[in-house]
DNA sequence: GCCAACGTTGGC
DNA sequence: GCCAACGTTGGC
């Protein structure tokens, strides 16, 4: 059971709208680190929705409900789709400042590479962030 | 608005 | 195959 950290701004596909519409085709993804990590997604799976450029926090977590399959937006076919499903808003945004400012969460890629939109976050990196938001694991 | 980090493109 | 130029992402 791996746990993710997928990437979103606001303007484009922010959490309000997720919620609203409760699953979602995850396109566009046209990085290859990225593309992988979208490909080794299992259903069930869980990640944190961070809105990047505006907030620049985590403000909840959704699920894979179905994995990788080809990108309906790329007309080539060869990148990658999922379908996430909303499942619970963080009691209390986590942002960017309050991870960096957590000697535990240092080495999470979120900070090591901030242009990477979608990552894996190691267990105790996600049950750390849970606490921080205000939320059970 | 600026710029660092990173990826891609294209000339050689 | 190297690398300079350029474009994009995303934090500040």
């Amino acid at each position: 059971m791996t746990y993710w950290l997928v990437k979103s701004e606001p303007d484009a596909w922010s959490w309000a709208q997720q919620l609203a519409k409760g699953v979602e085709p995850w396109t566009g993804v046209r990085n290859h680190q990225a593309a992988a990590n979208l490909r080794a997604m299992k259903p069930g799976e869980r990640a944190f929705f961070y809105h990047s450029n505006q907030g620049k926090e985590i403000v909840g977590i959704v699920s894979v409900l179905r994995p990788a399959y080809p990108d309906p937006t790329d007309t080539e076919g060869k990148w990658v789709a999922v379908d996430m499903k909303a499942e619970r808003t963080l009691q209390v945004p986590v942002t960017l400042a309050r991870i960096k400012a957590e000697p535990a969460l240092a080495d999470i890629l979120l900070v090591r590479n901030s242009r990477l939109s979608v990552m894996p976050i190691p267990d105790a990196a996600w049950r750390k962030i849970c606490v921080l938001g205000g939320i059970a694991p």
